[in-house]
DNA sequence: GCATTCTCTTGACTTTCGATCAAGACCGAT
DNA sequence: ATCGGTCTTGATCGAAAGTCAAGAGAATGC
């Protein structure tokens, strides 16, 4: 009988491909990524990629996909971190990712690797968005709708590579959060009552 | 001495190249359409059209900088109407280059036409719902962070195509314009009655 | 009329890149 | 040692953006 050979060192090779993946596309984006400079990064020959990943929009899939995994872990676990800290934080992680952003919704109306990945990614945001606009006090509904409001704004805002200056982007996010969830438990600082209109920047 | 020929029907031709491309970058998308596509549609040979646009990325940029010249113009003129109403008419014209969306900002990276034009854009854009804020009573700072939200609102809502949904998505921008811009002098009593509380998708 | 000179058109070509294929190298089990 | 599956590779394809050289067409100067 024949020998079924083992997958030998399938992970390690699967692994060195998406770091050299990784590496490259978060630098110089997904045009200039080409397989085969992945594949010489990873020190393969250029089509030996496609037996580990059947395409090019795979790879950016997988890529995204061990990201999110690695991003989810290392959020703050909630419950005792204030509603702010845990959107700059998601607003951090995604900052890193921000080149990738037109590009995965690009992508995502072509390949449906792209698109199942890029669906789970907002599944779990949302979940994550939700139950932090119930813990600042929302109701269902509105807390549904704050969510979208901050995913939608937080991929806006990543679209645009000008938004280098972090501060005054962390700033617009909380001054949006401050008048979606107004009435927060947390008594930091003032939250004022929605019938004031000065900023507070 | 020669005879210098005029520019004859260049203005033509050019039209009815940027027509085919609009038509066919707006259902089929960017990769979809091709070069020898467009040509084909437009009537000429697959390369003539590189004699009136050096490249696809600066044909691409046209459409979108005629369209945007013909939905400023069909805008309604502001003062007498209500602030919904405009971003609503607004979010409306931008709803019909939506699934260009993701494509602009990725191009953008590459082609400094299409970084020109978007920056045009949104510096128009910006102005213009500067100026609405301002009207609905915020004042200059908050006017600026509130369009600017409104602008990543927007274009994080096109970047998904699910938000076939127009009604949801009217509900989303409207619920959203209520809390950054909440006492507005209009009073249309509340156009946007709180009940619709409807989630979307 | 007719050649000149510029505007425009075209088919053939180059280059780049994603993806495929046939052939074989490597290795573990029998 | 040999068989069969796992992996690797060089050669190659197909599509698409973009280039090039040659030429068609028309308006002006003579």
């Amino acid at each position: 009988m024949p020998a079924t050979r083992p997958h030998l060192d399938r992970d390690l090779k699967r692994k060195q491909i998406l770091d050299a993946a990784e590496y490259l596309l978060l630098r110089s984006g997904y045009e200039a990524t080409t397989m085969a400079r992945v594949a010489g990064r990873a020190g393969v020959a250029n089509n030996a990629v496609y037996w580990y990943f059947p395409s090019k929009d795979e790879l950016l899939a997988a890529v995204l996909r061990r990201r999110q995994e690695q991003a989810l872990a290392r959020l703050p676990t909630s419950v005792a971190t204030a509603v702010e800290e845990q959107i700059l934080a998601m607003l951090a992680q995604l900052d890193e990712v921000a080149n990738l952003t037109a590009t995965v919704h690009e992508r995502a109306e072509h390949s449906t690797a792209v698109a199942e990945m890029h669906e789970a990614f907002h599944s779990a945001a949302d979940g994550l968005l939700r139950r932090l606009f119930r813990d600042a006090g929302l109701d269902e509904t509105d807390a549904s709708q704050a969510a979208k409001v901050m995913m939608a704004l937080i991929e806006g805002i990543h679209l645009h590579e000008r938004s280098r200056d972090s501060a005054a982007r962390d700033d617009l996010v909380l001054w949006t959060l401050q008048r979606l969830a107004p009435n927060r438990p947390t008594a930091d600082a003032q939250a004022l009552p929605a019938a004031s209109t000065t900023a507070m920047n």
